[in-house]
DNA sequence: AGCACGCCGACT
DNA sequence: GTCGGCGTGCTC
């Protein structure tokens, strides 16, 4: 007899560890790690992961296992190993861990249904037999809004009924219908022949067959091919002709898209010089992290491609992320177009089962060479030559939900269990990466020059206070005004950002000073043009922009900040002539407007491209020759250790958008913060500089690189119960660790209150603790009750990226 | 998590 | 008397 442990897909602490299934017989060749069953639990069904397969059980009231959902292991063992890694490092449950190591589309649902016993219906009070009229089994959940949920247990208690647990499969394959042909190819002429002499289109579709020396076609290709109707094939089929066939087939995002085949570019010195110590990494098959630091247009990518050449000459595969790279269909298509159909994309804006598709793609081994954003770092990939991690300081990488996990340190642990190298690429990388560098942690690769010996655009930082006291209100300052019309009159292309976050359009009344806040969230409402609506950015809420303010009944109720859209109407103002694009949540929400956007301001159907954070990444136009930064400080203010070095990156990446072809380009920062050095040093283009000055910052606050830090938040309806679980969880936490380690708070989040829930943190600061997981553990096993029964939740952050 | 079981107060 | 509220404990 055989038994399986099973880690099943509910998750709570005290269903964090396997349980044992008996293997039904037929099962017992087949059964391996890694597999997905359905498994008995309780009363219900549920999926679970087998972790293992062996001899013995401790437990003897097992129940086999119902049903098998994978003939091959949709984990592999080292992704199993990967799995528990991430349990460790992030404190998740080890189903969340497995979960996300999959598409979306292969997590279980599950339906509760009520059965009818016995077939007849005349027992069952009236008001539940039109229910039960033509099937015997009906989903609770459309029943429960009508029949109370007492009414269905007495009847169960009675006999009649029965609930039903329902495990519902999303992982629908895609199928086309093909028509196939159901003789021989010698065959036709001699059926031909058979045919009715005035069935014409019949013998067509046979002769089609015929030509083209095919035995099977797609339905649809055969129609529009062949020009015929259906009627013709319809008929075929009925005389067992032709035979259909159901095809598995994947959806293709880029099915009706060509990819220009491109050829590896002679690289330059400095670009051999950063590529070499990388082959032979991977020639050597050894694990090593390169820090590739190259300044914006300086062939990062070129180095990418030639490297994952060599790896997949190697026989080997290759994973490469890209910060959301829906964002850069520049990126996907400069992969596609060097390995063809050896890529498979994985990213946000494809459908859950588009992504299946890619995955599966990954899982045969149809391709080597994975392109996607932060969760194709899990590619089932068995025979992995090298990672990259392009963008390597892009926070999108840090997943801000359980399991908390950052790619980076997937793709690192990965390349050692594969022996082969990561290479982190950016033109300001993070601190951490940097200071490793220097450490000789990672390898440190630099690329100075730009690819042609092309110059930096030249960057004026702009003073808006000087504007405001020359009496310039507006948005624009006069030298930013002044160069976008020259830019329009030579017929070239702009690029004008605004950094939303931080404060965006609030509302507020210039007689009391009344802000308008959210009724449920510590935050102030956010206008929107569209429907005169106020919205909540974190729960949702809406209300309708009010006439006068709630408090003092003034009708001088505005709205201050700049949004997008604000910035588009002056604009138009100012400059009527120009023809804008404004891209931001928005107006990108619909699957596909991303792209078409980009592509209006590609074809130059546009003069000006406004858009927030998601237009200042690999965005490549040849004829933008300015770039306007339009507030560079709202991020500075941020409650966030990170705030300079983040201000830093963007005004970097923004620069980096202009002038990158024949034409020289200009930036322009407006800022009411000239002074900051994160702005001065981006306006220079000095990494090194801020890197020194920014690591004095974080050496004197006990930041990282320096300080390692945890973020424990804590939230609850009641304010009295968060302060005062938070206070004994700071008290717990300062009897258990280290003398040197630092303990912050409790204190209120910087939003105090989200959705109805106040909000309390405590942060930890360490260089060494080794009893740092351990006590969290404790901690939230102290609280596990109150978390499941008192609506208390408590989120550990082993290395957050913003302090929310 | 989700479900059953079981123990107490409020109603026909 | 019983209905139904939620605290408690278990799931191989």
């Amino acid at each position: 007899m055989k038994y399986a442990s099973v880690i099943v897909d509910v998750s709570s602490m005290q269903t964090d560890r396997a349980f044992d299934y008996k293997v039904p017989e037929d099962l017992q060749e087949f059964l391996s790690p890694g597999m997905r069953v359905i498994v008995p639990f309780g009363p219900r069904k549920v999926q679970g992961f087998v972790t293992e397969v062996k001899n013995h059980s401790e437990f003897d009231k097992l129940k086999p296992i119902i049903e098998l959902l994978d003939l091959t292991p949709c984990l592999t063992p080292e992704l199993l190993k990967v799995g528990q890694w991430l349990t460790n490092k992030t404190l998740c449950f080890k189903i969340s861990a497995f979960q996300v190591m999959l598409p979306a589309a292969m997590k279980a649902k599950y339906e509760k249904a009520v059965r009818l016993i016995s077939d007849d219906t005349t027992d069952l009070p009236g008001e539940l037999q039109p229910y039960f009229h033509k099937t015997n089994q009906v989903n609770v959940k459309d029943l429960e809004e009508q029949i109370p949920l007492a009414e269905i247990q007495k009847l169960i208690k009675k006999g009649q009924l029965e609930f039903v647990y329902q495990v519902k499969q999303k992982t629908n394959k895609k199928t086309i219908k093909h028509i196939a042909l159901n003789l021989s190819q010698t065959d036709i002429d001699q059926v031909i022949q058979t045919l009715p002499p005035h069935a014409k289109k019949q013998a067509e579709v046979l002769t089609f067959f015929k030509n083209r020396s095919i035995t099977d076609i797609p339905l649809q290709q055969l129609l529009t091919e062949a020009n015929i109707s259906d009627a013709s094939v319809k008929s075929l089929l009925s005389k067992k002709i032709l035979k259909e066939e159901i095809k598995e087939t994947y959806r293709d995002p880029y099915q009706d898209r060509s990819f220009k085949k491109t050829t590896p570019l002679l690289l330059n010195e400095e670009q051999q010089k950063a590529i070499d110590p990388i082959l032979t990494s991977v020639v050597n098959k050894q694990h090593e992290v390169f820090l590739m630091y190259g300044v914006t247009g300086s062939g990062k990518t070129e180095v990418y491609l030639q490297s994952i050449e060599a790896v997949l000459q190697n026989g080997k595969e290759a994973i490469v992320l890209v910060p959301e790279i829906s964002l850069t269909p520049q990126m996907v298509n400069r992969f596609k177009g060097r390995f063809g159909s050896k890529v498979a994309v994985l990213h946000s804006g494809l459908s859950k089962g588009e992504k299946y598709d890619e995955w599966r793609k990954i899982q045969r081994k149809e391709v080597q060479l994975v392109v996607g954003a932060r969760s194709a770092i899990f590619a089932p990939f068995e025979n992995l030559g090298m990672i990259i991690i392009d963008e390597e300081h892009e926070s999108s990488y840090k997943q801000e939900e359980n399991p908390r996990y950052h790619a980076r340190d997937v793709a690192i642990y990965r390349a050692q269990l594969h022996n082969c190298p990561v290479v982190l690429g950016s033109a300001t990388p993070t601190l951490e990466s940097f200071a490793r560098a220097h450490k000789g942690v990672y390898k440190l690769l630099t690329l100075r020059e730009r690819v042609n010996n092309r110059s930096m655009p030249s960057v004026e930082i702009i003073d808006m206070r000087e504007e405001l006291r020359n009496g310039n209100r507006t948005m624009f300052s006069t030298s930013l005004l002044e160069k976008l019309t020259n830019r329009l009159e030579k017929g070239e292309q702009t690029v004008l950002f605004l950094n939303k976050r931080g404060y965006s359009s609030f509302v507020m009344c210039r007689d009391c000073g009344f802000v308008i806040q959210c009724p449920h969230c510590d935050i102030s409402l956010t206008y929107h043009r569209y429907g005169q609506q106020l919205k909540c950015h974190y729960c949702g809420h809406e209300e309708r922009m009010p006439k006068v303010c709630p408090e003092c009944e003034s009708e001088h109720i505005r709205f201050f900040g700049t949004g997008t859209q604000k910035v588009e109407e002056e604009l138009v103002k100012v400059l009527p002539q120009a023809r804008v694009v404004r891209m931001d949540v928005d107006t990108t929400s619909r699957k596909g407007s991303h792209e078409k956007l980009l592509s209006k301001f590609e074809k130059k159907e546009a003069d000006i491209l406004l858009g927030t954070q998601m237009i200042a990444k690999g965005l490549d136009f040849p004829d933008v020759t300015l770039v306007g930064v339009l507030t560079a400080d709202t991020m500075l203010n941020l409650p966030d250790f990170r705030a300079s070095e983040k201000t830093f990156q963007l005004l970097t990446q923004v620069s980096g958008r202009a002038g990158r072809h024949e034409l020289p380009g200009e930036v322009v920062i407006q800022t009411y913060t000239p002074e900051h050095y994160s702005i001065q040093l981006a306006g220079q283009y000095d990494y090194d500089e801020f890197f020194k000055q920014e690591m004095l910052h974080r050496k004197h606050h006990a930041y990282p690189p320096y300080y390692f830090i945890s973020l424990i938040t804590i939230s609850h309806p009641e304010i009295t119960k968060v302060v005062s679980v938070a206070e004994k969880i700071s008290q717990n936490l300062r009897r258990n660790l280290g003398k040197e380690t630092k303990i912050l708070g409790p204190v209120a989040s910087p939003i105090p209150r989200i959705k109805d829930r106040y909000r309390y943190q405590c942060m930890v600061k360490y260089k060494r603790e080794n009893n740092l997981h351990d006590t969290f553990k404790k901690i939230i096993e102290h609280f596990q009750q109150e978390m499941t029964s008192n609506d208390l939740t408590i989120t550990i952050d082993l290395s957050p990226n913003t302090m929310m």
